[in-house]
DNA sequence: GTGGTCTAGACCACA
DNA sequence: GTGGTCTAGACCACA
């Protein structure tokens, strides 16, 4: 129990459950808050937890682990999968461009300019430095 | 106006051609080289210039117009819609944030760090308010 | 009508329905039967015929869509996307390499040897030529 | 015995390491360079060969016991147990198919043609007679 | 019409 | 105990 991770879940919000719990796991791990070898909670604890179906957990579950990000430890539960990195630095930092290309586009949509994207991108980079040196 | 803006396209780039379009529409908007009331090359010039069929123009067009982003006028082609900005800033704000937490989840993915997230969109938002300046 | 695609299942059969009905989605385009933009029998036609329910094609479908093999063309159905080939020669022979691995330590475990192996992948890959010459 | 059989490692290889140690264990048998009655090294000795985990590579044996593939000799270490083969002819080459038609599947997926799934197989077939007869 | 999400609940394999 | 599969059926967005 103790520290351990917890799902969280906006009904009202737009995205589907399972999304919302898919980007949740995928954050922690980037924050270095779940590391590679921890176990999830299982899918009936989350789903009466959270009160709702456990297919709904389940799914997410079983996207993660087809994308890599979890691995199934049969009987025991969901963990989370050592981080493997392809491909060149050049072609990473190229699909990586690509999605901030999306982050301008959504800004001008949103009517929110160059100095905006910059205040909000930057405490959430700070704070998830700060978690990685507090983890360590 | 004619010959103003020009698509380009990756055959190999992953991405759907249509989406590589739609893409590229939405991007110079944002950078303010397309602005509203500009016409947008027509279906045919596009496909013949680009050697693709006249349908992915099309469809690119389609799902912009449904979209908002551009109008249809009527025998003479496309043009860039008025931007509507709607909702609270809050709630722009978390949209934005939403889509940066993204950037933060593929980055970790990516095995890219902090830094490497601004040096790569630092330069790409100063391009942004370059052309801005230079287009008023 | 005319030749159109159908789904078969066989329900006493190790794979679960979804697999089976995605296998049967790669192997068609595999083999030329399919190609990009064509349409793929509806999630509810499917569901009927095969007698089972619309959530285990729907599953076969999305899973193929995450993968990048199918695209949803909203209101219309799925589509045959596009092929898209990434990364070195080099590296992708590597990848069938690693699945011929398999085969061979597939065929092992059954107590069938090397000449068995050919005589039984010959007349698959013979197949699929002809398949292609008679398609084109 | 000893000294017989050593594993390596790709720790950038995409596939987890526990799984690349079942994947040799399984191939070497194929081959013929491991026979019913061989002992593996030992957990502790791949161990700090690799500087690994132990806990990975009791994982993967553990889960080879499970297959049948090794069988455990208490206080001894593991050893290869004695292959059985199962079901009828044609089952087992259905099954062998099966698999087959997942190549063909990936080769297409990859870009690579007929001839060239056949010329990455033969020489490894080629290599697995030759190491048969080498060791008989 | 199209596919997507979610629920409630049964049954399965694996440990 | 763990997650996976499948059903029956409701309701949703999009076109």
């Amino acid at each position: 129990m103790y520290g351990k991770f917890r799902f969280y879940v906006y009904p009202s919000a737009g995205a589907p459950i399972y999304q919302q719990l898919m980007q949740q796991v995928k954050f922690q791990i980037a924050s270095g808050r779940l590391s590679p070898g921890d176990y999830l909670p299982s899918v009936r604890e989350t789903a009466t937890e959270l009160q709702i179906n456990p297919m709904t957990v389940s799914k997410a579950y079983s996207i993660l682990e087809r994308e890599g990000v979890l691995t199934r430890d049969r009987g025991q539960g969901m963990i989370v999968a050592t981080q493997t990195t392809r491909g060149a630095l050049k072609e990473r930092r190229d699909e990586l461009k690509s999605l901030l290309r999306e982050v301008i586009v959504k800004a001008h949509q949103l009517g929110l300019d160059t100095n905006e994207v910059m205040s909000l991108l930057k405490p959430m980079l700070a704070e998830l430095d700060k978690d990685k040196v507090a983890l360590k």
